[in-house]
DNA sequence: GCACATCCGTACCGATCGGTACCGAAGGAG
DNA sequence: CTCCTTCGGTACCGATCGGTACGGATGTGC
């Protein structure tokens, strides 16, 4: 017995709804938002549409949560990354974190980030809009975290960490449109490290 | 009077074709493949669902011939930075250019070669695959050119002619992603020069 | 003039899109 | 047991998708 909620009101859900998000995640991965219709997503989740509705809320929504999910699980070097003692340290994880990430086998190439909803029609323009967010985002943090480099000393003075940010930033990017494109994960690898070799030294 | 073909027969077009195609370049460029539907295209163009089908084929024959024209008219930047006389000023006119292309003031920003159609559908998978093959061909350019520049000294002979090229390709995708996000000219040029900080040296 | 070929646009096609009304089933609370 | 709430799936909704049949218009070649 664990410590849950005791047992909402009604008939249990059938299925596991976090198993299903992982499900969502790989479809809106592969195919992105737009190329991913109900008929795909509820194939690939085994689960009805009235389900993913009362579940989810809508496709939208959905694609929220997949998002999310993807964050916290597949996408977690990066919080770990930010971790790392150096700035220095931080760029090569990022970028490394970047290439395992989007080159993982068993899973679709690329990242869900990127490839999600890069250019959309206009009804898919908040989704859109959310990828933008999340990817600035990682930024904000990157910027944050090279502040302190700077700050702790382990980054030159002169350094500009929002600049330092967006270059890994870009880089990731297009290391996750190569991967998507079929690029290796050892060339992207070599890539990664040559990318690393503009990083200011003390 | 032109030496253009005498006059075929039949009802001549009352548009003019090349027109259209650029308006459909845009449209493609700022929606994707997919976000782009055929009302959207026909009023950008100006020209009736008929008229498009018999002039361009189908939707993803215009979207190949947009590709045709994008590539010769607004990414020509790239054929003429092939040209620039060592693969040092190569490196920095591709991704200065690209940084110009993504960011052209009354375009749409980032790149039709890589928003186009990056993860889709099924029945759009022929589409990702040709902008898979047309950043291949870009690789495949950069590759040679860099091989010249092992074999005429501008490059050390320890340099990868392939993996310069894939480097430059990945920074440029980066940097089509970041000015879709948003980014400023002036932030992704230096962002451009800090990856050209990791060119080799003679 | 007359054929002929191509273009024009209106009005339509079946298929698929995202989303939902409905009703039976399955659980807890009284 | 009855009530209540939520889940299950079938079967459907209007809207939009990409694509086309068709009849009138407009040009060239004879």
């Amino acid at each position: 017995m664990t410590s849950t909620t005791p047992a909402p009101p009604g008939r249990p859900r059938a299925f596991d709804i976090d198993e299903a998000l992982d499900r969502a995640v790989l479809v809106f991965w592969s195919k992105g938002f737009e190329g991913a219709s109900l008929d795909d997503l509820t194939e690939a989740m085994g689960i009805s549409r009235p389900s993913l509705y009362r579940a989810f809320g809508s496709k939208e929504d959905l694609f929220y949560k997949a998002l999310e999910r993807y964050t916290e699980g597949l996408t977690s070097y990066f919080a770990r990354a930010l971790a790392a003692p150096t700035s220095g340290a931080v760029a090569t994880a990022v970028l490394h974190g970047t290439v395992e990430a989007a080159t993982m086998p068993g899973f679709p190439t690329g990242c869900l980030g990127v490839q999600g909803a890069l250019a959309t029609g206009e009804e898919s323009r908040p989704v859109r809009d959310a990828l933008i967010a999340w990817r600035e985002e990682g930024i904000a943090h990157l910027t944050r975290r090279f502040q302190q480099g700077v700050d702790a000393g382990d980054l030159p003075p002169s350094a500009d960490p929002h600049l330092l940010a967006l270059y890994l930033r870009t880089v990731a990017n297009g290391i996750a449109v190569q991967a998507a494109s079929g690029s290796s994960r050892p060339e992207l690898l070599q890539v990664a490290n040559l990318a690393l070799g503009s990083w200011p030294k003390l």
